[in-house]
DNA sequence: CGCATGTTTGAAACCTTTCAACCGATGTGG
DNA sequence: CCACATCGGTTGAAAGGTTTCAAACATGCG
């Protein structure tokens, strides 16, 4: 293996959860040519309407996807993490409709559609896998619609307290849990469509609960049982346990 | 042309409208085999967790996909009108992450996953325009979120009203537009998020203000201008535009 | 007719926003 | 080194929007 971009890998080993892949497939999406870029905190580096020709895969740093309405007021539809591809969908539709912002001082590496669209032609179950990708992607989108228009502000809260921390420990979250936390009350205003000051009052309730806080760049988790209790949460739609075989 | 399945035909100008096939690819898109099912009002036709084989075309009728939390309360995340695909997500995600529901008596077109991927696996040509139609979806349920979160009540049954014009009438819409109107006011809250005594308050409103109303079984369109900005709407998102050559 | 479903309305309770102010940490320039 | 500006977090009180509860009305159908 000559070419070992860590982004890459820390995606292919999110398509291998989902997908089964064989050695060249896998060498094809650890080959894929690129560049890193870094983007300092809250840029836009892909504007909404943008016509698009790159995917974004996430090396370090969080970034977040936003919509929009003719107004110009925004919402973050997504969060991607290290190890996610960023704009996966724009493959198939490149004229942008989320903005996609730096949270933090972000790495990126930039690859060219087409490297994408050449592996994607070369195999089958690397084009399933990438569609899988966006599929779950999608998942994630449902489910905070949901959690967005059926969840009190304390269990809108909760639950992204909850998703982050599956995400960043894998799924394996427990009471003691804690992980580097690089959200201000801000960006959980605009994940949960609330305001920045009803966030600090839930976020409080939540502590002065005993189910998680936040203290510095860290989040803490108290009471998992709690935390997941508060926002009803599921954590299924992430599809984080090896799926069986699918095809 | 032999086999002529109104609602394979109906997807396929979907298909058509967003990717360039074939001779061969469309003939495939409409011998697709299957079984029409008769499917009662307020019918789970897909449950939440079940493991899908099958991909549902709606002929007629509307169909909704439900999201839902661990207590059990349900947000509609999707509308599926005729021509839709229910579920084409299944096709690399076969463990539903949603219910799917008729709102109305439905006539689907049932087709096995297999003919799905054996149609995919001999043309990259539609098996991106498979993927496509779900990236389309995607932004559907991702403008949803976002007026969800950031708009106020009658923004959200603006905006509904706006985007069952739109794509009913394949974005032609204007003062004077009329077409059937299928929802209850249930349904606009399980959309919405808002409880059904509120969403008849903003229907109040919308047709005191002379925007639109909703009459018997149709739904008039008064002054689309200012349904548009109640709304904050932007029909992009519904990508309705015939788009240019996408590979 | 009687029942079920969907719509309409009012008033009180509740939740969230708004506005305003203050705190603490961090970083910058004089 | 301190003064100052900025950013994120914190808190209180009043205003505003939405839900809840309760009841009544309309319609379609067996």
């Amino acid at each position: 293996m000559i070419n070992h971009v860590p982004a890459l890998s820390l995606w292919l080993d999110r398509l291998e959860l989902r997908s089964v892949l064989n050695d060249d497939e896998r060498q094809a999406v650890l080959s894929l040519p690129g560049q890193f870029e870094v983007i300092k905190p809250n840029h836009d580096f892909v504007r909404l309407d943008d016509n698009v020709n790159h995917v974004y895969s996430i090396a370090s740093g969080l970034t977040g996807s936003f919509g929009q309405l003719k107004n110009g007021e925004r919402q973050m539809t997504a969060l991607h993490l290290p190890g996610n591809m960023a704009n996966l969908h724009s493959i198939v539709l490149p004229s942008s409709i989320s903005a996609i912002r730096s949270i933090n001082e972000t790495l990126v590496y930039r690859i060219t559609h087409k490297f994408i669209h050449t592996i994607a032609a070369d195999s089958l179950a690397l084009s399933k896998a990438f569609w899988r990708d966006c599929t779950i992607d999608a998942a994630v989108l449902s489910q905070w619609s949901v959690m967005n228009a059926r969840l009190p502000a304390l269990g809108k809260v909760a639950h992204i307290l909850c998703e982050m921390c599956c995400r960043f420990s894998n799924g394996i979250c427990q009471d003691g849990s804690s992980f580097e936390w690089q959200l201000t009350q801000v960006h959980l205003a605009d994940i949960t469509g609330l305001t920045a000051v009803h966030v600090n009052r839930m976020l409080r309730a939540i502590r002065e609960d005993g189910a998680a806080e936040i203290v510095g760049r860290r989040m803490h988790v108290l009471n998992w049982t709690k935390l997941v209790t508060m926002a009803k949460f599921d954590p299924r739609y992430l599809a984080l346990e090896k799926l069986a075989e699918l095809l």
